[in-house]
DNA sequence: ACAATAAATATGCTATAGCATATTTTTATG
DNA sequence: CATAAAAATATGCTATAGCATATTTATTGT
């Protein structure tokens, strides 16, 4: 399944908005962002970056070499509720 | 005009690729790929990743918060042509 | 288990992306 | 300039995105 697809889906539950109130926001039938979400169409592409905005994304084209480090630095965000290691001693006092 | 789109045309003309063969490499005709650049029409969202991996880019998803930074990442790759600055002393010797 | 709500599917229709081919216009080069 | 090459436009056709509406299939809560 596409990674953008996969990404705004994601991006769609964390708002906690239904299909329903996604599609009225950019003026489509909840049907089509089914289909859209299960991979069952090939949205154009002023779709996709409507529906990226709106979930406060932006569609960007990178450099395929620097892609590990961007996508490094997105994973960064957000994973700060559940620290990623912890010291051995002392942990959780 | 989109900046994605813009953005790829950029990259065709970097890899000093003509529409016809950047086409060949896609399956797609010459003219389709000057209606896409001009604007034309909206292509699907597979058009547009097929043609950013020719051109060694990816079509990423980013949270707009971190755009600048992101931005500022990918413009300072490529510019070590020109510096940006430069000392005052001993410039150019 | 039932009712209510959300999500996924289905269908018929319209608009348009994309294909193939040909022509015109623009840009380089001698 | 003239000529060649590249890019932009044009046209007719096919495939499919997207719209509207309706139905079916999960999910969730009581």
């Amino acid at each position: 399944m596409n990674e953008i697809i996969k990404a705004l889906k994601s991006a769609r539950l964390e708002k906690k908005l239904k299909q329903s109130e996604l599609g009225g926001k950019l003026g489509l039938p909840q049907s089509h962002i089914s289909k859209i979400e299960q991979g069952a169409t090939d949205p154009r592409l002023s779709t996709v970056t409507d529906m990226a905005r709106l979930l406060d994304l932006e569609l960007v084209l990178v450099p395929r070499a620097m892609l590990p480090a961007i996508q490094a630095m997105i994973r960064g965000e957000r994973e700060e509720q559940t620290p990623r290691w912890q010291l051995d001693e002392e942990a959780d006092r």
